[in-house]
DNA sequence: CTGTTAGCGCTTTCAC
DNA sequence: GTGAAAGCGCTAACAG
């Protein structure tokens, strides 16, 4: 019924390990017979048995990307960076690798769940996005499977996601969140202001406490009173972020600026400053983070952190694909940049 | 070294075969079999082999959902809403299924890839979201594709994407892009607008036809001129927008609408219209396409055209999933809904 | 450069 | 309700 190499070898006139050769194109084979078997392969339009090959070679050409939303762009524009450097050859069987993307929603059992899918597939390589859960339990359950899937000969990278000090094999390509949290802060203390509101992301995850850090480092060094009421934590999305800001101005009123965990957060952030008769940045100033392709049309546009999520993806991919040296230790700091545009300005008077 | 089904069977002092019964949970076992074996599943850490359960049963638990462009977040919305029907049990093995994301970033090159790749892994589904390309080979080649992975006992779905007359087998839910185009345009004519200019997306897509066919059903049915000048074609994205509507107001300065393929169309539209001295919409409406999380926050928000993404991915999936019934006759069509909002008024005296 | 020979680890009749 | 045995389709030594 279904065709087999065993039938391509047959109508070839070679012996099946000889289509194996041919197919994977790792092994010298003659050019006459190279040919003969590519086109018994066409005339029986024959595909490999993925599940086959890969039992047979104890690894396969599935490439896991775990990301943690993605609806959310942020996550959507790395694993394309990702996917299109495993894409293409370099694979085995047909020279074509298989990068696929994962979607946890955040949840703690689906990022496991989704580990443990791709370590039962002899995953060639898994690479996770974004911020981590900073759940003791969940944290060392995940540093187990990934130490797991790297003594499996899994190749573990992180992209956007600080190290886990219990998986030593895992690659990380972190970004500086702290950093430019903090450059973020200061940029609107340089401006005059006094009072920022401040809204986080959702608790116990690595990304929202280094921005937050980085903020409270900025307020700290310079002298800037940090009252725990200017801090409300939401999700990373356009509602928290209109919420949260209504919150903010209902505590203090006085507020001269907000801090957004990121740029659909601030986005959110606006419109709750606009519903509420305010100007931007004249009344109060708004930041985000991320420099997500949409802020620079915000009305203004919105002054936040460029992250080079399509750099940084791309090289996660390449080291996952073993076509990257891996940095020095195993560990590289990406930076953020400050963008300065229109939705920052000095307070009111 | 790595642990196998016939290991749990040892410790558990039971053969291999119920071993497998138990993990598949598809057979009568003992309770006090099942628990033993499962103890000793957890004391071994074993994980079930993905290609040697496949390659066995003939069939895998990947799901594949392929997007044009997953930074994209018309796409990553409906990937996100597909895969969190397809996650969970129902699957065979241990009751997962792999939900994974396919980007072929509009290639149809790799569109054939991923879908030779997702063949020989006898993947259980493919979802196909999105426009289809309308380049006769290529359809050929993709519709010859699905009808053999339906032939092999793929499910086939698509969702977003209009039917494949060569692939009967597809269940294939189709969003009303003309429909919505049409009611869009009507919206602007009704307002008053007589010069419209149209953004349209990249050509050879289905979906750029379609919507491009609804606004000029409306200009012919109101007795609107249709002048060729005033469509431009471009990619999906802010660039595009921002470019083409420059080349609009170039080729007509007295235009007093622009339709854009997409809301990110839209709101590269809307920045240049802004760097050009234009307000919206005193002097130019602007109207968009989908209804994306971010148009609301434009401003003035958006006129768009809202597509039921998630509820039609999530339809979608369970679909795949079988568990929900296909349409009658296998095609369903989802019709958008008219968003008025502040980004069109009538046009200037 | 090509063929022969063993499995890879699991599922699944078929018996008991 | 459980075990024994026969592959699933391919790859990878090992010879030649």
């Amino acid at each position: 019924m279904t065709v087999t190499l065993a039938d391509v070898a047959a109508r070839a006139q070679v012996s099946p390990a000889t289509v194996s050769r041919v197919l994977n194109g790792n092994y010298p084979v003659a050019a006459s017979t190279r040919e003969r078997v590519l086109r018994a392969v066409d005339e029986l339009d024959y595909v490999l048995n993925g599940p086959a090959s890969s039992l047979a070679a104890a690894t396969s050409d599935l490439v896991g990307i775990l990301v943690n939303d993605i609806a959310d762009p942020f996550f959507g524009i790395m694993a394309a960076a990702i996917q299109s450097e495993i894409g293409g050859p370099g694979g085995r069987a047909g020279g074509e690798r298989l990068g696929v993307v994962c979607n946890t929603g955040g949840s703690p059992e689906r990022e496991l769940t989704y580990l443990t899918l791709l370590q039962r597939q002899r995953a060639a390589a898994v690479v996770l996005t974004g911020g981590a859960i900073e759940d003791a339990t969940h944290a060392a359950a995940v540093s187990a499977k990934l130490r797991r899937l790297a003594e499996a000969g899994t190749r573990v990278v992180l992209c956007g996601r600080p190290p886990a000090p219990e998986a030593p094999d895992a690659i990380a390509l972190t970004f500086d969140n702290r950093g430019g949290g903090r450059e973020l802060t200061e940029h609107l203390i340089g401006l005059g202001h006094r009072r920022l509101g401040y809204i986080a992301g959702p608790e116990e995850r690595t990304t929202t406490r280094h921005r937050l850090e980085g903020h409270r480092a900025a307020l700290a060094a310079h002298g800037v009173e940090d009252d725990p009421r200017r801090t409300v934590h939401g999700r990373y999305d356009r509602r928290s972020g209109y919420e949260a800001t209504l919150e903010l101005l209902r505590r203090d009123p006085s507020l001269t600026a907000v801090v957004a965990a990121n740029d659909t957060v601030a986005l959110g952030a606006c419109a709750a400053l606009r519903d509420s008769g305010l100007r931007i940045p004249d009344d109060v100033s708004v930041a985000g983070f991320d420099d997500l392709p949409f802020s620079i049309d915000a009305v203004p546009a919105l002054t936040t952190v460029r992250l080079p999520l399509t750099e940084a993806g791309a090289r996660a991919g390449r080291i996952a694909m073993g076509r990257e040296e891996p940095p020095p230790g195993g560990i590289a700091t990406v930076r953020g940049e400050l963008m300065v545009r229109g939705s920052t300005g000095a307070p009111r008077a």
